[in-house]
DNA sequence: CTGTTAGCGCTTTCAA
DNA sequence: TTGAAAGCGCTAACAG
């Protein structure tokens, strides 16, 4: 008995429109339709057979197999871009940002979300590296944690020696390419607004400071008082989910053991709009008995009550610099690292401190 | 002179671990270890092939290859996404549900962003089709348009004739598989409150009206006013973008055209955000003057001063029973359609009309 | 339980 | 320019 598919084109018989069955239709070869329908630029092909591989992909209403193509050419048109959760706005301005640069790159973005989970995070670059992705851009913020750390660096070794580039948003502890928000500077510029503002009973509101992102921040005000000879004391830290329900939870605590606060940080828009939150059932007046400042400037700040006072980051753009970095630069002799500064937003949620 | 590459196992020099050099190294063949490393079940080895075959692939580092195995599959392991913009909280949530759902099925997850251009959308299909994702979910809201929706319906039949499943959030006006939120009764119900707080004055400020979603949404009031013995005048419907900010010039602009309204419907939670902003620039007092709904009920419009009334729509759900529909149930003889209900919720931007 | 082998659909030399 | 043919890495009969 004769195999139903045992010659290239038979598939035709399948029917699957296949390049084969473009070509064949056409009455060219397959190299042809190819370089007519794939080949980059367009030159190549006589105009005659050109249009014809065009009218038979156009009748036979052909679309192409990415994986072959993948396969034949080593190399997939897509990107990879992984954050810790779609739904938070953070990681949502920056995938825009990166969906804005894939596009106009032609590329296809395969995005995961690790739920704050190193073993996730590492497990969707493992599957990005399986499905060839051609760069992928770590949104993440890194986990402080030197186990993940050396693991982590092993996997985007393995991607990039494959020919894949990594670009990360913040410095993971790895060599690669990244973006680097100014946490620090940003976090230290919002303490010693408050310090002028006479604020000397000023508490933070974190996120889970296994966070390079909440470490940063933490550091900057850190710094920044004991710059002033302050010291935030560690009572005066209190650590929740990086949550609105998390920065709510945490005030109420903080307001628990430290009722004389007058200025909060919290280190993201979305816990102090759960601080703004906590305040109005505490009944504490904001800015006038308490003030607080946020971190991100998420669209939602201006239209908290009262208006955030926050610090603002070019999310959108952190995340169109990284791509960039990576699908518009050779890589270099050492990693790039790329600054993008924050800067204070005032707006109705400090005031000068109660005396 | 040898060609490098001439013999299957030969990659195995250049550098790039293959399932072949794996078996080789494993002393077993391809066979085998494509059974040991990617077969489902794991049974049908025996154990010490397969502990030899685990360990060639760990000290080789060996990571498949997931367009190679598509291709021999004929089934990729990716679904699409397709949505107006990722940084939109209406579709961030419902990203978010999805991207749940892909994550228990151990997919991966192709995002697109259409920034709402329907020639987009179409184009997005089409490289989800090439690519050959399993399933597609069109988040996104239809467009009104004849010659769009029949092109959308052609590349749907494609894409199932291929083999892949099609979800929509909305009904289309194309048979497939589709969660239809109850934008329609949301929106009545909405209307219905405002009335029975003795509001006679209503306005709607809108998005585009070519979006079904908001069609949708001003039948629904229309509907229900007139259920009334009320009618909804064009002078009384503002169109913008379905933006803050387009919610924002909208109610300018009404309030230019008619400033006796007392209640204003957003037709979603951005554009009443929108709205809240300009009746603070313009003093009129919420919802003393003016009262406000919203519609969709994102996470912040809590926050929003006054706290938002509005219709709530369970986004994440939308989105995780979307995907269920087409991941974990054959295709039935004809489309199905899961309802979602929308509920109003009321919180402090609506109260009784001014007399 | 294990190995052989024929493709999957496309790209890319190499020759003509 | 165009075509022939050899893979890309993996899966899935089929045969032992």
């Amino acid at each position: 008995m004769v195999k139903a598919r045992s010659r290239p084109g038979a598939a035709a018989t399948t029917g699957a429109v296949t390049l084969s069955s473009v070509a064949e239709r056409a009455g060219v070869s397959l190299a042809t339709a190819s370089r007519v329908l794939h080949g980059s630029g367009g030159r190549a092909v006589g105009d005659a057979l050109r249009a014809r591989v065009f009218a038979a992909a156009q009748q036979l209403g052909y679309v192409s197999n990415g994986p072959a193509q993948a396969l034949a050419r080593a190399s997939s048109s897509v990107v990879g871009l992984v954050v810790h959760d779609v739904a938070d706005p953070y990681f949502s301005a920056i995938a825009a940002g990166a969906m804005r640069v894939a596009r106009a790159h032609d590329l296809m973005v395969m995005v995961a979300a690790t739920f704050r989970d190193p073993e996730l995070e590492l497990e969707y670059l493992a599957r990005l590296r399986a499905q060839r992705a051609r760069a992928v851009l770590l949104a993440g913020s890194g986990f402080t944690d030197p186990g993940y750390t050396s693991r982590l660096a092993a996997q985007i070794e393995g991607f990039e020696r494959q020919g894949g580039r990594v670009a990360l948003v913040g410095q993971h502890g790895v060599p690669a390419d990244a973006v680097l928000p100014g946490h620090r500077e940003g976090a230290a510029e919002a303490a010693r607004y408050l310090w002028e503002l006479g604020h000397r009973r000023i508490a933070v509101v974190c996120g889970p400071r296994a966070l390079e992102t909440v470490a940063h921040r933490l550091d900057g005000i850190r710094e920044a008082l004991r710059g002033l000879g302050a010291d935030l004391a560690e009572r005066d830290v209190v650590e929740a989910d990086f949550t609105r329900s998390g920065g709510r939870t945490a005030t109420l605590e903080l307001l628990r053991r430290n009722p004389g606060v007058t200025a909060i940080l919290a280190l993201n828009d979305l816990m102090a709009a759960g601080a703004l939150a906590a305040l109005r059932e505490e009944r504490r007046a904001v800015p006038a008995e308490v003030s607080v400042i946020g971190f991100d400037d998420l669209p939602q700040a201006a239209d908290l009550h009262p208006a955030l006072t926050t610090v603002r980051l070019p999310l959108e753009e952190i995340g169109e610099r990284a791509l960039r970095l990576i699908l518009e630069e050779e890589p270099g002799y050492a990693p790039r690292a790329v600054p993008v500064p924050a800067t204070l937003v005032m707006r109705a949620s400090t005031g000068p401190a109660p005396r």
